[in-house]
DNA sequence: GACTAACCGAGACGGTACGTCCTGTCTTGTC
DNA sequence: GACAAGACAGGACGTACCGTCTCGGTTAGTC
C-alpha cells in the first residue's frame, strides 16, 4: 500500500541533459571551486531544470564524480608496463600520476571530491572502488610479478609496499608541502625497492 | 580617503566567549560534522551573538582550526624521543601518530580541517604552519640525528624520507582503506629504514 | 549587458500564500505595532518562506498596504448618497468617516501606512491614489452636484472646500488631541456650509 | 531590593555633547530621513559614545525632538497679532504657517516626529503640550478676542473653529495632495470666517 | 493518428543559513 | 562620575540555495 520512490525511467532519459550537465559543473568547479559550486549554477549553465538533476543524482558530489568520470575514461584506464625492469616500469607510472595530480583538469575536481568525501560515505566508497581501487590493483599486480620473478623479498606485503609508493606522492599532493617532480617519484620508487630487496634478512 | 576595514581590539577581547565558540565548535563538529556544522548553531550553543564570531574569525573553517590547535596544545607539542635506537623512536612515534589519527577526538575535526583546507588557501597556510611542519620538523631532526650519527645512509634526502614515513600513515587515514594498525606502523618503519641504509651503493 | 531584475511569473503566483501574508500582516500590526513589525514574523504567522514575501512585496509597508486595500475592498468603495439636502448628505458621510477612523481595524493599519508614507515616497503616491483621492473624488462630485443645484456659490472652489470638510477630521485623528465625535463632524458641516452659502457677496 | 533606573547628574552634563548629539541627529535626519537614522549614525557623527545618548534620552525619536525643539526656540514662539482686523490677522498667521511647513528645515524633522508618535505615545503627547497646544491655544486666544468684540457669532465652539482654520492646511501638508499657497491658507481663513459670523440665525 | 505517460525547462514554493547592521547594555580607561 | 570608545548578546535584515512541487511543452512508445 506505500507509495514506491519512483524511480525514473533509464531509457528515456536525455543523453543531450545529460552531458550538458557534466560539462556544467566540470567548467564552474574549475571557475568557483567545489564550496561555491551550486546546482542551481549547474542548472543555469547546462540549460537545464533543477529537477533534471535532482532526478538522476543524490547530491552535486555524485554529479561531480561523473563529471570527473567520464573525463577519465577519455584518457583510458590505469595501464602499468611489465617489461620487466620493475624499476623502471614503477618510475614511469608514478612520473605519470605525479603529472596528472599537478594538471589542474584532473587536480580540481579530484581535490573537490577528496575533500568532500571526506563527510559523505557514499561517494567515498564510489570514489574507491571507481577510481582508488582499479589503480592501486594494478600497482598490486606488477609487484606480484616482480615477487614471482624474485626482484622482491618473497616475504613483502604487497599491500604495505604499494602504499609506501603512493602515500608518499599523496600526501605531497593534498597537503602541497612540496611541488610534485619527477626527482621525487624517482626518489621514492628507489628507497622502497631498497626496502623491499630480496636478501638474508626477513621483512 | 578610503576607509579601514577596522581591526578590533584584541585587548577587550572576552576570554569567556573565546572559550564558550571555541569548545561549541568542538561539540558540534563531533554531533552533525562540518558539512552541517554553521556558525549560528555555534553562536546559539555558545550563548553569544553571530557578530562576536565574525568579529575574530574569517570562517567556520577558521574557527574549527582554533577549537583543535587549543585540543592540541592541551596534549603538548610533538616530541620525538632520542634514544640512540632509531628504529625504536619511530616506530613509538608513528604508532603513536596512528592512534591519534584514530581517535574520533582529533580524527573527526582534523580530517574536517584537512577536507575544507581543499578549498581554502588561508586555512591551508595555517594548517601547515601551525599543525603539520612542527611535526614534521621533529623527524627531520630525529632523522638528521641518525645521519649524523652513520644509521643511514649520508647521501639520503631526510625530506623524502620523512614524507616516506608519514605518506602511508596519511594514505590510509584519509582514503580509509584499511585499518591504522601498529603492525602497518612498524612495517613501514622497517621498509624504509632497510631503504635509507648506509651500504656501498648510492642513493 | 546588464541583468535583468527577474520579474516573477505572476499567473504562477500562490494565491493561498498571499492571502496568508496579508491576513497574517494585519493581524500582526494589530498585535504588536508598525514598528515591531517584521518580515520574517509575518513569514513565520503565514507559514511561508521570506523568499516569497520578498519576491512580490518590496517592503513591509507595500505588504501592508495591500493587506489594507483587501480589507478596504470587501466594505464597498466610497459611496456618496445625492438625495438633495447637501447637508444631511455630507452629515452622514462624515459621521461615517469619523466612525470608520475611530475603529481599530481600520484605524491602526490606516495610522501605520500613514506615518510610514512620511518616508516613503511610492507608498505615499499608492496611499493618495488608491485610497484618498477615490474618496475625495466623491466629495467633490457631491459639492458640484450641489453648486449646479444653486446650493452653494457658483464661485466656491470644490477642491478647498472638500479639504475644509475632511482636513478638520483629518486632523483630530492625526493628532489624537479630541475624540471624532458625530457632534464635531456636523459641527464642521454646517460651518463649511454657511460659508460656502451663496449671496449677494463673492468669494 | 529592587535597583534604582540610576538617573545621572545633570549638572556634570557635557553641554559640548549634548549640543553635538542634537546638530547630528538635525543633519542626520535630513541626509537620510528617520527610517534610516541610527542611534550609532549619531553618536558617531556627533564625535560621542553611544552611552551619552542612551543616558540622556529614551529614544532616538525623543533625540529628534529636542533637536527640532532647540530649532524652534531659535526663531521665538508663537506670536499671532491682534490688529483688530481678525481675517489680516488669521490670513497672516495662516500664511506664516504654510511658509514654515513648506521649509524642509521645518518640513522633514516635523514629519518625521508626526510619524513616529503615531507609534510612541510618549513622544505624542510631548509633541502636543510642547509644539501643538501652544500654536493652538494662541489661536483659541485671538478667536475668543474676536468672539468678546462681536465680530464672529457669539455661539461658535471656539476650538471647532480653530480646528477648521488649521485642518486643512495639515491636511495638505501631511498628505501633499496640492502645494500650501497663501491663496489657499487666505481661502481658508475667508470660508470659515464667513460661516462663523454673527447673524440673525443660530448656529 | 490519437492517446498517454514520462521526461524536460522553468521557476514558485517553504525553508535554512548566510554575513551585515543596529539595538541597548556592559566594560575599560581618560579627564 | 560623565565621558569616548567599543565589545558584547540578541535579533532583523535582505540574499543565496536548498530540495520539492507544479506547470505547460515536447517526445517517445502504444492502441
Amino acid at each position: 500500500m506505500s507509495e514506491q520512490p519512483r524511480t525514473p525511467d533509464s531509457a528515456r532519459r536525455s543523453e543531450r541533459s545529460r552531458r550538458a550537465i557534466l560539462d556544467a559543473a566540470l567548467e564552474l568547479v574549475g571557475e568557483v571551486g567545489f564550496g561555491k559550486l551550486t546546482i542551481e549554477a549547474i542548472a543555469a549553465r547546462a540549460g537545464v531544470g533543477k529537477q533534471t538533476i535532482y532526478r538522476w543524482w543524490p547530491s552535486k558530489a555524485s554529479v561531480l564524480f561523473d563529471s570527473f568520470l567520464a573525463l577519465s575514461e577519455d584518457s583510458g584506464g590505469p595501464v602499468l608496463p611489465d617489461t620487466g625492469d620493475l624499476e623502471a616500469d614503477l618510475k614511469l607510472v608514478l612520473r605519470a600520476t605525479a603529472d596528472e595530480l599537478a594538471d589542474p583538469k584532473y587536480d580540481l575536481p579530484l581535490r573537490a571530491l577528496t575533500a568532500e568525501s571526506q563527510h559523505d560515505p557514499a561517494l567515498a566508497r564510489e570514489l574507491n572502488e571507481k577510481v582508488l581501487e582499479p589503480q592501486l590493483a594494478a600497482f598490486e599486480a606488477r609487484l606480484r610479478s616482480a615477487r614471482d620473478a624474485g626482484r622482491i623479498s618473497p616475504r613483502a606485503d604487497l599491500r604495505v609496499a604499494l602504499e609506501m609508493l603512493v602515500g608518499p606522492l599523496y600526501h605531497r599532493w593534498m597537503l602541497r608541502t612540496l611541488p610534485l617532480t619527477h626527482a621525487y617519484a624517482d626518489s621514492v620508487v628507489e628507497t622502497v625497492l631498497r626496502g623491499l630487496a630480496p636478501g638474508p634478512e626477513s621483512v
